[in-house]
DNA sequence: CCAAAAGTGTTATTTATACACCCATGA
DNA sequence: TCATGGGTGTATAAATAACACTTTTGG
């Protein structure tokens, strides 16, 4: 990988992604932990070649991380207060890497590049953790899966972002018929109400939720899960990609 | 004023500004005309200095065309697909104004600081036009309020923005409560009702809309307002601030 | 036959829409 | 006293929430 400040980016423009994920009852946020000391926690980020578009660049760094094309992804915010930058928490990382950090990870030409202050956009995706397997790019040391109301500390701004994101997303979860995205292709009706109380914090009464939903009128009954339980098999449904 | 390309701004990033205001029982957006031959018209648009946050430099270059500086405002959308550039509409300006222009409004360095692929963060602001003296810039030869669903033809994607930011509005409207910052401090119950049909172009059942802005409990009744026709005389009302 | 979870129906409650009426005002 | 627009009350419909009951499944 290149230095950033000798590839063909717009220079201190960023974006940010929140990627959602749905597993086992929770709302998970992807999140690498960087190749350093001293645990830093950052967004998946990228910058934005002078060829591509801001949505295309988003989804280029979707995929660096996931390894799937077909993200469903949206601006949610633009972050931009004027002493927003990385100095301090790469000065940190500095000052805790002092032994392994040579010349050759950090010049004084990219130093300065990186460390300018940054507008950046934030994105948030909505994934099927099923098809995604998270994928460390050179400077991640790890990648995983948080719950969205226990994630580790991140840098800057970055866990105010994840909030903002989150905020958006439960806004626009039935206007625009979103929620599928997180789901695999087929579901019980339990399946996407759990999903539904994990966006937003809170339970909903079994019958009205089916209720509401099937009045939206977008999914399609399929045949019964049997688990093995010793209980009544749910049906399985599919969303109607013709409503989208 | 100095030329862009010298000034200490954030390089392929601007802001552009759509100003709504309310008159004549109309939606109107601030719109100015370029000084050049050609009817250019184009949103009030700006650029970031290193040293202000976004939301600061929307806020002065809203101050710069209307004269306050207390403006509701927030970000809609940012703009920034690959090809967004000034490049045509300057060249056609270029091809039309030949014979004003000297070396001295477009030198090279210029043209292509400001030819550059750009990303535009959307602002919408909300103005009590009573309090507005559109100001033109030292590019303007006017500005003028357009009716929102009328206006002239605009450079680059500034249609579009228009358009974005009315939609943004609309979904904004009743959550936020920020109708009140298009009226002057007190108003009748049919103004607000004007207001909002304006707003989304379809006309409201006048008592059941009374019925549902009083119910929000955010207004406070004055005295009556006796206009000297030749009917009951309406209620003035106020928003109370406390709410916000 | 039982517990567990799924499915469905029925009744309240709330909210939105539609309809009707009376009141103040100045000509 | 009339036309005009303002204010309010009530009936109806629709959407939401609350409650109750039946069915299927494996042990």
């Amino acid at each position: 990988m290149h230095s950033p400040s000798e590839q063909d980016y717009i220079e201190q423009l960023s974006i940010d992604c929140v990627i959602f994920g749905y597993q086992d009852s929770q709302l998970n946020v992807l999140v690498p932990k960087l190749n350093f000391k001293g645990d830093f926690c950052a967004l998946p980020s990228g910058f934005i070649y002078q060829s591509e578009g801001i949505d295309q660049a988003a989804r280029r760094i979707l995929e660096e991380r996931t390894g799937i094309k077909d993200i469903y992804l949206e601006q949610f915010r633009v972050f931009g207060d004027s002493p927003r930058t990385n100095k301090s928490f790469l000065e940190r990382l500095i000052q805790l890497n002092e032994d392994e950090l040579g010349d050759q990870h950090f010049n004084r030409k990219e130093f300065d590049w990186i460390t300018r202050r940054f507008v950046s956009i934030g994105y948030y995706a909505l994934v099927d953790v099923n098809k995604v397997v998270p994928k460390k790019t050179g400077i991640d040391e790890s990648i995983n899966w948080y719950p969205v109301r226990a994630l580790p500390e991140m840098i800057m701004d970055h866990a105010e972002m994840v909030q903002s994101a989150l905020h958006t997303l439960q806004l626009n979860l039935d206007e625009k018929l979103i929620a599928f995205n997180l789901l695999p292709e087929t579901f019980t009706m339990r399946d996407l109400q759990e999903l539904y109380e994990s966006i937003f914090d809170r339970a909903f009464p079994r019958n009205n939720f089916q209720k509401k939903i099937l009045d939206l009128d977008v999914l399609e009954r399929l045949e019964k899960k049997f688990t093995g339980a010793a209980n009544k098999a749910p049906f399985l449904y599919r969303f109607r990609k013709e409503n989208a």
